[in-house]
RNA sequence: GGGCGCAUAGCUCAGCUGGGAGAGCGUCCGCUUCACGCGCGGAAGGUCACAGGUUCGAGCCCUGUUGCGCCCACCA
């Protein structure tokens, strides 16, 4: 074994033994009940990066220990096939070449998809392994492929026979560079200054005019009416006459509703149902004319007349341009609102109206709310459950469909009479009149809407695959925040629904990890942190120790001291494990023996650690219980390890012996602890240790021996360190023991500089005096004592005399100060003593 | 516009139901090269964002202010 655990030509092999294992397709010989984990599987187009990184090393270290405690684990693997994101690459390719994937076609353009696909889809599972994960590599899914589509087209079948996936015009958020509708949770609001236009319409046989506010000029074309608030006296008695768009000269008639607001503007709103969410409403109430004046392509439309063709943006300042020289424009100002923009190109949102495939999700919702209500599932932190029930307590229609290629094709077949034909297998004629001239509608599904059944549709739904009556439902997920409502809730109403039962039990929202700065990680702005570059230069465990560390229920700046603490971590495992192997005599069998007090602190620390580290786990609590792991395995090597030096370098064969023991077994329970976590060091560790063992990640998990617990030997072993870590730090002190204190041989053993190590029959507990050659060092170290002890002393006795204090209090508080008083007295008066004797 | 969260040592963060401010890193001092210099011990360093309030007592509870972050939302 080298001086130095070098993880990077470690890990490889380790993870080839693994592998060859062949356990991580769950293992029900095992006997132990499924626990699984279905990885939020990420885009086809990915690498790996920090919330990935993240998130596999908080799943993973579920899974080791749950395996190592006799689970039969499972963690789904697989990626997903991210329609927007893979159009984007592969078209971004296309344009280099001076095409457009209308150039190609849709069938050439999916080879070229599964082409590319072929060559990089496998990368980001490749990272994974680098990681340590153990997933189910060999059942890997894609939600492309054959078998997963047919989920998906059965899922879609079965909703809309229930009615709950229809086909309807409404108002949808369209993007033009991805040329397709997107979903509302797809619609990023930022912040944006434009300008506000009061415009002057003429009302119809009339000199008069009704001014409306609009910080869209260019959608007057397709205004089809101007609407006031029914209590509005200023344009009572204009409801129900005519206004004239200007440049158009449509007559549209002026309505009232309740959504207008008097107070905003000048209280008169155009209505323009073809082009906003809100006028698409009223328009729907009042039975409104629905224009477009915007197509697809996001320029002007045939009806934008003169300004057709033109983008939308240009076609706004002519629009104003053209009404100023008409004299129509009464005032601009600035005005500051929030305006969709697509999440994925960034690109401002044109709602428009249009055929669509919808989905309505009141029913499914209604008992995924209840499993959260209830108890069924829990998130932590808790507090994201009001993500979650803001959400889900306000559903809308979820539009589904989307005009892209990559992804599942929509299963419905028209005939020439518009018939609709909902299949799975392409039909022979339609359903309706049984025309043989069926078109298959083009649009795609939203990629969420396959994601929705990743828990069940990966293990064989809608089959009765054994595999999906073995591992469904699962019990941990473990995903980033700005996806609950995407696929977290959408996950839970499909799972309740096609399954009868909730996908998981826990749902654990992990910290978003910024930059150090601060600033968002992100490729595009060169504030990411590449986790591979991490495992390169400090190793997998240290990656994974370190993003543990940070994980936490608030966001978190990533810090790099964090990961190389781990690289220390695991270096010092190492060499202790060296430590044991080279100098103490591993021909003996494992065991907790040996009753010095050493040896009995140990044993009682471990348990104590084991306990607390699995409690930790188990609530979720990854940072603290790397902590609680870090402070004991440092413990261990520098208290118990420096004690056990003397003892196996002495002549007393039966203390060597029982130290070995004693050190053979601390150390196999602190590699299967930290195992989960730290999975390649302590693997590689467990292969140096004597006799056959098999894989630790097999081992079973040691149980925290509750009778190894003795508060006497730690409250010993405590104060000989005090005393020991004082003589270290100081040249020349004496240290004074109480008569037949039980740790006396470890401090003789451990404190080479103090001078003089007595036992004073008078001594209540170990003193640290500067060597008695110094009487003034020794002085200014009691002063010192005293003067702490009085200031207790007065402390509690302020307390005390607080009449408030004493009568309110709890009276184990009371208490409590009264013994601090009565202890504190006795210590002052102990020290003045002493310094009496000195003088 | 509504909601949620965060502001604690130079840095990254802990502090659970209110009773003497913590860890790791960094800095400084000492030790040590016989498992580990990715080592050992120690020390310095904080009016717990600000202002009020409740309480015998507040980092913790309440109100407000400031600064950050996030989520939700169709006010022209």
């Amino acid at each position: 074994m080298d001086a130095r655990y070098d993880a990077a030509a470690a890990e490889q092999p380790i993870f080839a033994r693994w592998e060859a294992a062949g356990v991580f397709a769950g293992r029900p010989e095992a006997g132990g009940a499924p626990f699984v984990i279905a990885l939020p599987p990420p885009n086809v187009t990915g690498e790996l990066h920090m919330g990935h990184a993240l998130n596999g090393s908080i799943q993973d270290t579920l899974i080791r220990l749950r395996r190592m405690q006799g689970r039969d684990t499972l963690w789904i693997c697989g990626t997903d096939h991210s329609g927007i994101a893979v159009h984007a690459v592969i078209e971004k390719q296309l344009r280099a070449e001076g095409l457009t994937r209308f150039d190609l076609g849709r069938e050439r353009f999916l080879e070229r998809v599964w082409e590319w696909r072929a060559a990089t889809g496998a990368t980001i599972i490749q990272q994974f392994k680098r990681l340590g994960c153990t997933l189910d590599y060999d059942h890997e899914r894609f939600t492309m492929d054959d078998g997963y589509v047919r989920s998906v087209l059965e899922m879609f079948v079965r909703l809309y026979r229930k009615g709950w996936i229809y086909r309807d015009n409404r108002m949808i958020n369209w993007c033009t560079t991805c040329a397709s509708t997107i979903s509302d949770l797809e619609v990023r609001y930022e912040h944006a200054v434009d300008t506000l236009f009061e415009v002057r319409y003429r009302i119809k046989d009339s000199d008069e005019f009704v001014t409306v506010a609009t910080v869209r000029p260019e959608t007057i074309l397709a205004d089809t009416g101007v609407a006031v608030h029914p209590d509005d006296d200023r344009y009572r008695h204009l409801v129900g006459r005519t206004a004239i768009v200007p440049l158009v000269d449509r007559e549209v008639p002026i309505i009232a509703d309740p959504y207008v607001k008097m107070e905003f503007g000048t209280g008169a709103l155009k209505i323009t149902p073809g082009h906003d969410p809100n006028d698409f409403e009223i328009g729907r109430r009042h039975g409104l004319l629905e224009l477009s004046a915007i197509g697809y392509d996001g320029r002007m439309s045939e009806l934008a007349g003169e300004f057709a063709g033109l983008p939308v943006g240009e076609a706004r300042s002519k629009v104003r341009d053209a009404l100023f020289a008409l004299g129509l424009i009464r005032k601009e100002e600035p005005y500051e609102h929030e305006v969709g923009h697509c999440d994925r190109t960034g690109d401002r949102i044109e709602p428009l109206i249009s055929l669509q495939w919808f989905m309505q999700m009141d029913e499914l919702a209604a008992p995924a709310n209840e499993a959260v209500r209830s108890g069924r599932v829990r998130f932590h932190p808790k507090t994201q459950e009001s993500t979650y029930y803001s959400w889900m307590l306000n559903l809308r229609p979820w539009c589904v469909s989307r005009q892209l290629w990559w992804g599942h094709q929509i299963p419905v077949w028209y005939c020439p009479d518009g018939h609709q034909t909902v299949a799975i297998e392409t039909p022979s004629a339609c359903e309706t009149c049984g025309s043989d001239r069926l078109e298959r509608d083009p649009d795609v599904l939203d990629t969420w809407f396959s994601s929705a059944l990743w828990p069940f549709a990966t293990i064989g739904w809608p089959g009765d695959d054994e595999r999906l009556e073995r591992y469904y439902p699962g019990h941990v997920l473990t995903t980033a925040r700005d996806i609950i409502n995407l696929w977290v809730a959408r996950m839970m109403m499909m799972g309740i629904e096609f399954m009868g039962e909730i996908p998981f039990e826990d749902v654990i929202i992990n910290a978003t990890i910024q930059a150090a700065d601060g600033r968002r990680m992100s490729k595009s702005l060169g504030t990411g942190v590449d986790p591979l570059d991490l495992v390169r230069r400090f190793g997998a465990d240290a990656t994974r120790y370190g993003l543990l560390k940070m994980s936490s229920t608030q966001d978190v700046r990533f810090a790099e001291g964090a990961i190389s603490e781990g690289g220390r971590f695991a270096n010092k495992l190492w060499n202790a494990a060296r430590f044991v192997i080279t100098q103490a005599d591993i021909s003996v069998a494992a065991a907790p023996a040996g009753e010095e007090p050493a040896d009995r602190w140990v044993r009682s620390r471990l348990a104590a650690t084991l306990a607390e580290v699995v409690g930790l786990i188990d609530r979720y609590e990854f940072a603290a219980a790397v902590k609680v792991l870090y402070a004991f395995v440092f413990d261990f090597c520098d208290w118990y390890i420096e004690a056990a030096k003397p003892r196996l370098a002495g002549d007393d064969e039966g203390a060597r012996r029982a130290v070995s023991a004693n050190l053979l077994w601390t150390l196999e329970r602190i590699l299967a602890l930290t195992h989960p976590m730290c999975p390649f060091v302590t693997e590689a560790i467990w292969e140096h240790l004597p006799g056959d063992r098999g894989l630790l990640m097999l081992a079973p998990f040691p149980q925290a021996v509750s009778e190894h617990r003795d508060p006497a030997a730690e409250a010993d072993v405590r104060a000989a360190i005090d005393a020991v870590s004082q003589a270290r730090s100081t040249p020349d002190v004496r240290l004074v023991l109480p008569q037949g204190f039980a740790a006396a041989a470890l401090v003789r053993a451990l404190a080479p500089r103090a001078t003089q190590v007595v036992e004073d029959a008078d001594a209540a507990a170990v003193v640290v005096e500067a060597a008695a050659e110094d009487p003034a060092l020794v002085r200014a170290r009691l002063d010192e004592q005293l003067a702490h002890a009085r200031a207790e002393l007065e402390r509690a006795r302020a307390m005390l005399a607080n009449e408030r204090f004493t009568t309110k209090a709890p009276a184990a508080k009371v208490d409590e100060e009264r013994a601090k008083a009565a202890r504190f007295a006795t210590e002052v008066g102990e020290l003045e003593a002493r310094l009496r004797d000195l003088v």
